[in-house]
DNA sequence: GCAAATTTGTAGCAATGGCTACATTTTGTA
DNA sequence: TACAAAATGTAGCCATTGCTACAAATTTGC
């Protein structure tokens, strides 16, 4: 019973970060995929209507995460793009981790989206190194 | 970028049922380290004012997880308990295996409660497997 | 036993993220 | 070009989870 003092000290980040960074970086791999990323298609990926979707974009856009105009498609700011790629950079490493203990690859994907949220740096630093992408000492 | 589907679908599972599974996890921490849980336990346990308590109480008591009355402790019924013990189980699992991998307990314990809302069954047998809890073959 | 301190409840506000229904714009095609 | 289809925007509803401020109940201590 001792070995749980207080835990959920930061572990309630704000949800709205965790959008934010699910979005940005569904953003950016479509934009790969498909050459532009429109709100349909950001509504498919989430499974969520467009409106749901039209709404997060305009609270992106207010961050500074997003850019975009009515009825075009929907862009990365310089620090959109910057937040895509550490959110990516940390899913593939949870992916290969949850992969590399056995886990198939469709769940690794699954897992991964909803656990990268909450692993710390001390967290995925001891991922990189059990994925031998780190030095061990 | 052929590794991406849909992974999405499930991820985006409510976000109230992990309160659910957080407070009435909390709920039987403290019942075994205090012998009752008050409602200002859980709110510094969370981290949250004693107001945002009483009303997730409200819900989880309407839900049939939680059984009290006005001014008294906060007792879990046997579908509480039973998702406590199922919570508590889970919960172990992925914090022995972040330790198991280089973690801090600290960290570990703190990562867990974010993260274990998101380890699949296949994930978790992963973990088991790797904690050498279950057989390999 | 009674006043003070503590605990809990209630009222009401805000942000976030779902939705449907309907309006508008853009696109595609006859 | 003009009309139909698709995509996007807007209005407005609900649930969840934060909060402060204030009210009421319970416990404590003298």
């Amino acid at each position: 019973m001792s070995n749980r003092p207080n835990p959920f000290v930061k572990t309630r980040r704000d949800h709205a970060d965790e959008t934010a960074e699910d979005y940005v970086e569904a953003i950016a791999d479509i934009e790969i995929a498909s050459g532009a990323c429109r709100v349909k298609d950001l509504a498919a990926r989430m499974q969520v209507s467009h409106v749901t979707v039209t709404r997060i974009l305009s609270r992106l856009t207010d961050a500074g995460l997003v850019a975009r105009q009515p009825y075009g498609p929907v862009g990365l700011t310089p620090q959109g793009l910057e937040m895509a790629a550490a959110s990516r950079a940390r899913h593939k490493v949870v992916v290969a981790f949850l992969e590399r203990i056995g886990v198939s690859n469709a769940t690794a994907e699954h897992d991964a989206e909803g656990m990268e949220h909450h692993a710390s740096k001390e967290t995925l630093t001891a991922m990189r190194r059990y994925l031998g992408l780190i030095e061990d000492a």
